[in-house]
DNA sequence: TCCTTGTTTATAATTATTCTAAAGAAGATT
DNA sequence: AATCTTCTTTAGAATAATTATAAACAAGGA
């Protein structure tokens, strides 16, 4: 349970301005028991369940963009119609319930090491990332 | 080096008529040496620049979705504002290079044996996939 | 040849995301 | 506190990938 205290000081911190917006969408965000998977749209509805207060679709956007930059979120590739991203930003795979379309975070130990044995001339290893399909 | 009679033949077996332009689209997309990783619009460009014939988009869409469900087609889970689609339709593992915007196939010998040690009641696994990202 | 059904196509609709530019708020400077 | 600068929010417009529509067309069967 992070206060809002601590949250403007994060953001301070991260050269952010601490708006009401972004303290609202960091609480929506961070102050979760367990690791949050959401779409912008998901978050957009959540903001305005949770805190009440409404903010814009376009700040929803900057914001996600502006966490998502500073490394505050992950942005999880999958194939669908919205962008996934993820309050876990740890090296960690995914399943992915394809009906419920709904992400579940994997342990590191639920899936092991991954060696990959092959290399590309200057280029290098940026993130090695598990997507588990899940069906009925 | 399919002919097109084969084609034809495919096609008619996969009750999908042997029309002029999923020929077309048949000969770009499988008379390759290697694996091919596309977006529609790759897609609808060769097309017009290989045969000299246009296809319409509208076509190029149908026919790939055609192609898909009939599990001739792959999609490849990467966020990306279009969808890639690859003709290697095995279980298999990609390369990402973010700058180049481009797939590389890896071997599965290349990543090894992956077991997910973990499992959702009433629901099974349909597919594993690995992506690695490339940055230089 | 006729008929039925599947296909192509131009075009419009939809939808997620980004852009724009004006109004507002935060922080610094006097 | 008043002023100034820079950053942020916002509504709305623009963009771009994809899907839907419906009319013309082509394939295959009778
Ligand atoms: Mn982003
Ligand atoms: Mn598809
Ligand atoms: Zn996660
Ligand atoms: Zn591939």
């Amino acid at each position: 349970m992070t206060s809002k205290q601590e949250f403007i000081e994060k953001l301070r911190n991260s050269s952010l301005r601490p708006t009401k917006q972004r303290i609202n969408i960091c609480e929506v965000l961070f102050n979760r028991d367990k690791t949050f998977h959401f779409t912008i749209n998901d978050l957009f509805n959540l903001v305005k369940d949770e805190t009440g207060e409404k903010v814009s679709l376009a700040t929803v956007y900057n914001t996600v963009h502006a966490f998502h930059k500073k490394g505050y979120l992950k942005e999880i590739p999958i194939n669908s119609n919205q962008t996934y991203f993820d309050t876990n930003v740890t090296d960690h795979h995914h399943f992915f319930d394809v009906k419920e379309e709904k992400l579940i975070d994997l342990k590191n130990e639920d899936v092991g090491p991954i060696e990959i044995q092959k290399s590309i001339p200057g280029k290098k290893i940026k993130s090695v990332e598990v997507l588990v399909k899940l069906e009925d």
